[in-house]
DNA sequence: ATATTTAACTTGCGAAATGCAAGTGATATT
DNA sequence: AATATCACTTGCATTTCGCAAGTTAAATAT
């Protein structure tokens, strides 16, 4: 609900105005669930590997809101649940998470096999080409599978506790 | 001194790596600054517009450096000074702040003229093959002019405070 | 019809990061 | 010899983060 607008920018940087809406270790990585992924829900994003808190998670889809990255609506099949999606400018942000999983996997040991990274590197237009379809069509299908599947098993408010009382 | 390294990686995923390493306001405004503008020195850095702290930017030098993406080195005409100069690994992220410097470009005000950004995208490899060789010769001179001259006037330990005792 | 799950959050709280102003020490300049 | 400059460091108040637990409404199971 609180649309809260930006204060002031501290420069005219299209690259510093970038880092003031996306400089943080979780907001990326949201939209890459959503857009690689086709991840929709709260509770797939919660769920999704690096174990972000749950109210960070909040926090984040209503800042990414507020930046008109994503929008929400309720689900239609489920009144509990909501849908989260890309907008225009969201899903554009596709060519910069291209590039920092290039980077990485370039100059970092990540779990990205290189042979894959180099079929990507190659067709770059394809690969873009096919995530802008893929959220055209809300094809919910993943363009990648997330790489090394059980990374962090601790999840915060884990569903193992069953709830003791 | 204290090369920390890095605990534990919360997964396997590039994306998030890159964001572990660089996800945060400032990490890609220094990179900004010594691949677009030639800066070297602490100095630079600090009065480079956006105002950042100077214990912040002595954490962020290290932590670049740490993670192999700067290298420092005493000033040859200068005892005080230091210069600092990017990787291989660090001049990488060209194509990284590109994307970002096109999407802010793109989808939010900011003081880049459109003209000016139309041009870069049309020749995009021409524009990173440019950075490189820069990089490569160590050439000073700004390849992309600081846009919005007089951001934030404000610094800190200004020099404008002429040390009052 | 009632009890239990589940989805999506919110709240509380200690720990860590951030931002600001001032201070320090080793050169360099006047 | 005195002063200025460079590259930091220190102290401290504020903000953000991360974790665990709690809450509410809707769906599902009994």
């Amino acid at each position: 609900m609180a649309g809260k607008l930006q204060p002031q920018r501290r420069s005219g940087c299209p690259v510093s105005i970038s880092l003031e809406i996306l400089g943080d270790r979780w907001s990326l990585l949201i939209v890459r669930d959503m857009m690689v992924r086709g991840y929709r829900t709260f509770r797939e994003f919660q769920h999704s590997g690096e174990g972000i808190a749950t109210n960070i998670l909040a926090d984040r889809l209503h800042k990414l809101e507020a930046a008109g990255i994503l929008t929400v609506e309720p689900a239609a099949d489920d009144g509990r649940s909501a849908h989260y999606r890309l907008t225009p400018k969201g899903i554009a942000l596709a060519p910069v998470l291209l590039e920092l999983l290039f980077w990485a996997a370039h100059h970092e040991e990540t779990a990205a096999p290189c042979e894959f990274i180099a079929q990507m590197e190659q067709n770059r237009a394809a690969v873009l080409a096919e995530t802008y379809r893929r959220w055209e069509q809300r094809d919910p299908t993943p363009l990648i599978p997330p790489f090394s599947p059980r990374a962090n098993p601790k999840t915060t408010n884990s569903p193992k506790g069953k709830a003791k009382r």
